[in-house]
DNA sequence: ATCTAATCGAGACGGTACGTCGAGTCTTCCC
DNA sequence: GGGAAGACTCGACGTACCGTCTCGATTAGAT
């Protein structure tokens, strides 16, 4: 079971939860992780910032990583829609400098920081797989499978979205070169050559 | 600078280091990594492991990242040579399967760990890339410009080490589908289908 | 001002406080105290034996140890008369066997709870001594004055209260050795022999 | 086992205790005991008027409660020598104007708190039987039985050292009456009637 | 054969953050 | 308007690890 804050739909009789109390405590946190880094992030720094107690902090998310995983959902869940230009391979190309721009933006930072946590951390490792790898590869994968004549038959679409997208986060996580809209078209190119169903050349 | 190890080429006067204390803490070092995870590398508990003092370990050492690392570049250094089987395209699966086996391997746990580390500790950061990227991506790269003829002109061939590589290192991190000599062998397709001089299909 | 319930003698609008649920309170801090000793009254335990909310415990009691001197009040309102034997020494000695008894009881750690918490609080002292010691101490010399005659000249009545009394809390609160009757007894004889007109011997 | 410091008399390998910081410690203990009361007593406050941290408290003392009674058995260690005045009862008497006095001193504070403590757990309670009443007791118990023929035949002196002790105690904890030397006087003059061998009148 | 200096182990030190718990207050719905 | 439910702030708890330090013991080269 993932991460996820207490589903209260179920409106109880005592006092609701605060709902500004816990969107303080999420922005706070999304603050702390960019202008501090994974480790600088701090329960009590987070509290502070956001005005809120510690307790109120540990009765809403188990450990300060669910804080940072439920943040990041909430930043992100509207973006990065796949799109649709009518071209398979101007969508992945389009999609890869989405998401390259959202890595340079200090948003990249939380995910550098929570990749690093999910290597240590099995219950964060899992919350960031369903709070956001697996989602957004089902987008894409949907993405990719409405123009099924574009591609080569038996494609592992798995393996093509790891080749997708996996240089991106490398460049992001190692950081030997940089990470560009130049490089994505460059990843772009390379993986279309392996897939599409064109003859090259 | 990268974070190494005192230099203590100038012998002196008192009692020399102790290198069989040295070998235990980066032994220990990795073994703690490998068992417990990046977490459970302490101070505290590589300094039980090894038989020796924490004040030993700081002595010749800065931080625990140090260690670690040291302790990683002293276990790869000979490991994963660049193949050379006379093909370019089974040279890069021969090195992926490699490097697949590898990361499969308790080593991989050291891996995940410092690459952790790495993302909010500029020091690991620039030291893992001195120490173990660049090293191994230099290797590789001297490999494939064997053949260049084999290759596509104008390719860039860091793009191509990262379509390579990054994928093996995506499926470490993440861990949304097994790491197989398979899929080494379906990105050794895919990348190749990309940077060959061959006239597809 | 001692520490009270809130005197709402004067009958406003709204719906009229719930007796049944103060007395439920005040039954379920006796239980606490007695079963889980002074640390165990919290004021979370209380609401939850006595099915109330800790809003109406605010609502009526400054803070817990308002709650648990008035418990204390109502339970002891009727016990201990003092007894009219025709002796005055055989009715301090049945006094103190009735005392003895009581602090033996589970109300003994009541009366170990609010001696404590009468330490560092000097609101719950004033309002232990205004609804219990001086009290008991006032019905106790009403019963000594009946026998003038008996007593030396010049007694310091208060005194003698705390000759006959210290004993017994001294044994309640420190337990270096038993509080019986046995000891009552001999209580009673000792401080007997100097407070009485007889000629010893 | 009573709570009681480590016994390093052993000198192990390590750096050895810093006394300075038990000193201190200990001292800081003391004047917060007197300046805030028990409950006002913050491990946190000791460790920031000690100069020390938290986590050496801890590592030598399981609680703040230990902490308190070895403040308290440092401070009184030598205090209160029973006296040897050639007459029993002005021994006695200088015994109780002694007790009084310390009583009465800032250490009362020291002493309210503690059998406050002692009431609700059981470990401060027989540490503060061990450390200090057993031991002045069996002082008190030497003392008297110099003069065995001063006393009556067949006297309880345990019965007879609660007689003695226990108002000064009971004025202590419970305040209803000033704590005097003349009150130390009564007593001892109430009790010698009803212990010593002497005709009385 | 000392003397000297750097090393080793052990382990205590001041800090800092953790995650928990209780006090007392506040807010909502229900009666 | 009272009462149950329960979320809220505040602050101390006791734990764990960091990186530093101070010991006595050990181990060479320098004298």
């Amino acid at each position: 079971m993932p991460i996820e804050a207490v589903d209260d739909t179920v409106r109880g009789r005592g006092r609701p939860r605060d709902e500004e109390a816990r969107a303080r405590i999420l922005q706070a946190s999304l603050e702390a992780l960019e202008e501090l880094g994974y480790p600088g992030v701090t329960c009590e720094a987070i509290a502070e910032k956001a005005g809120a107690s510690k307790a109120t902090i540990y009765r809403w998310w188990p450990h300060k990583e669910a804080v940072m995983l439920e943040a990041l959902r909430e930043s992100v869940a509207q973006e990065l829609p796949f799109p649709d230009s009518g071209s398979l391979k101007e969508d992945v190309r389009i999609q890869l400098h989405n998401f390259v721009k959202l890595l340079k933006s200090p948003r990249g930072r939380v995910f550098k920081g929570l990749i690093a946590a999910a290597q240590s951390d099995p219950k964060v490792a899992e919350a960031f797989l369903s709070i956001w790898v697996l989602p957004r590869r089902k987008f894409a994968r949907r993405g990719i499978e409405r123009y099924p004549k574009e591609l080569r038959r038996n494609l592992d679409l798995e393996m093509v979205l790891d080749a997708l997208y996996a240089p991106l986060y490398y460049r992001l996580l190692i950081g030997h070169e940089p990470l560009t809209i130049e490089f994505a078209n460059q990843v772009t190119e390379l993986v279309w050559a392996g897939i599409s169903n064109e003859k090259n050349r």
